[in-house]
RNA sequence: GCGGAUGUGGCUCAGUGGUAGAGCAUCACCUUGCCAAGGUGAGGGUCGCGGGUUCGAAUCCCGUCAUCCGCUCCA
């Protein structure tokens, strides 16, 4: 594996149109990226993968898509207003920053008492429903998408008669004023969260948590992340969220360093006792042979979306060799590359082209295709490598004889001649293997 | 937000006071016809943005925006 350094990623990522930095015209606005035509590609496949892993495989999870502009009284029940707002000063001498709430009126770097005074930092996005700018009508924009989970437990529960345990899932934008974003897409102020509130009877959620990190820690090795570029590490337990008892963190070994990709957290009952207090609903579940009442504990996989795709997109990046030539090759698994399939004509002569629509017609209906008649077959390989596309279907002028393509593999660069008759199936196969 | 560095065509960079260059990429035609960079030609930049100094600024000064590294952060 080459692993690539970050300029490398966003140099390519650029060029060919995965991520572009937003309002690029006018000088860029900080921490917020636009997805290009083969990032949004890739960025729906993650979210397919995940939600097909989490969602469509199982029988005990459902999904649900949450609004966005949120209630305030929300996040004052998850107590999100108080916990997500820090108060922190500057030493004037080291120029160290630091939370006022952890050191005692003097600095622990250089010890000088000549601090600047507390700043509050809300780290969330606050704005107002309707014309009039009243206190009244304060809302948010969610820092995490667990609270909708939360809130519709008693909807979710009625509507599915799930029974314990079971889980809600649901993709979606966050929004958290971070005081310092960077690192490329890695931490941005707005950014997508897909995650999972899996509610379990409360002496089994240590045993959900351990399952729930084998599951996870799978996900990304079964999307072909080397196991060396991954780690699983537990928090101490000073380091844990306001809402945890328990967490560990899926980690990747990015060019700075390991960095989190997903947190899984056992989260008690905090969130649905605390909204059941606040608004006067019974946020509970009764089992169904004992009639016993309770509180559900919650364990949440959350996984950046946005992160994790910048991770695939690391994690693929390699260069080898082909006829004395390097090249640039995304070894994407066939579920997260962008195209699967690119159709390409061996010239650009006319009589080529009827065929090279009929075979782009044949694959479409079960592949993201891709169609490309410029240039230098070899050249056009490569620009497919390079985006990670694993089959390039080449039409020639046999084929216009012999109704057969070829079939080139983009990790072996080996070729097969397929009658066009049994491409689709072909495909399909190669795809699914 | 603080400290340091940086900001020139899509990408990587050269140019340090006299009115913008290279390589790659892109497009057209020719050639070739299964693994990039053969030929001819073309398009593309008010040098991040704003202001100042100067006869003249990509080049000097100020401000601002953005990026990278550190502090911080936790999906």
């Amino acid at each position: 594996m080459a692993a690539p350094d970050l300029e490398t990623v966003v140099s390519l990522c650029k060029r060919r149109g995965f991520v572009f930095p937003s309002a690029e015209i006018y000088g860029g606005f900080r921490s917020t990226y636009d997805y290009g035509p083969l990032g949004v590609l890739m960025l729906r496949n993650v979210r397919d993968a995940w939600w097909r892993s989490m969602v469509q495989m199982r029988h005990d999870v459902v999904g649900i898509e949450a609004a966005l502009l949120s209630s305030s009284a929300i996040w004052e029940a998850s107590e999100h207003l108080k916990n997500f707002t820090d108060p922190l000063v500057d030493c004037r001498k080291c120029k160290e920053r630091w939370r006022a709430d952890q050191i005692e009126g003097k600095c622990p770097n250089c010890g000088s008492e000549d601090l600047t005074e507390a700043r509050q930092f809300n780290l969330m996005f606050k704005t107002h429903v309707g014309p009039v700018a009243e206190d009244a009508n304060v809302a948010y924009l969610r820092p995490e998408t667990a609270q909708g989970m939360f809130v519709n437990f008693g909807n979710v529960l009625q509507t599915t008669r799930k029974r314990l345990p079971f889980g809600i899932a649901q993709i979606g934008k966050a929004f958290r004023n971070e005081i310092t974003p960077g690192n490329f897409v890695f931490r941005t102020r707005e950014f997508e969260l897909m995650e999972v509130e899996y509610f379990v009877r409360p002496e089994e959620s240590g045993q959900w948590f351990e399952y729930w990190c084998n599951e996870r820690l799978n996900w990304f090795k079964n999307l072909g992340m080397p196991e060396d570029s991954l780690r699983l590490r537990h928090h101490d337990p000073d380091e844990l969220s306001h809402y945890s008892i328990g967490t560990a963190d899926i980690e990747f070994m990015f060019p700075w360093g390991w960095g989190e990709l997903e947190g899984i957290a056992q989260r008690t009952n905090f969130d649905l006792s605390r909204h059941a207090a606040a608004s006067g609903e019974k946020l509970e579940y009764t089992d169904p042979v004992s009639n016993e009442k309770f509180v559900p504990y919650v364990v949440e996989p959350a996984v950046g979306a946005t992160r994790a795709m910048m991770a695939f997109l690391m994690a693929a990046y390699d260069t080898d060799e082909v006829g004395g030539e390097s090249r640039v090759v995304l070894r994407l698994h066939p579920r997260l590359a962008p195209y699967q399939v690119a159709v390409l004509p061996l010239s650009k002569k006319d009589t080529l082209a009827p065929v090279a629509e009929e075979v782009l017609q044949t694959l479409q209906p079960i592949a993201m295709c891709d169609y490309d008649d410029t240039q230098s077959i070899g050249r056009r390989y490569r620009r497919q490598d390079e985006i990670g596309t694993p089959l390039c279907v080449t039409v020639d002028f046999d084929s216009l004889d012999d109704k057969a393509v070829t079939i080139r593999d983009r990790d072996t660069t080996e070729q097969v001649r397929v009658p066009i008759a049994d491409l689709q199936r072909e495909v399909a196969s190669r795809l699914a293997g």
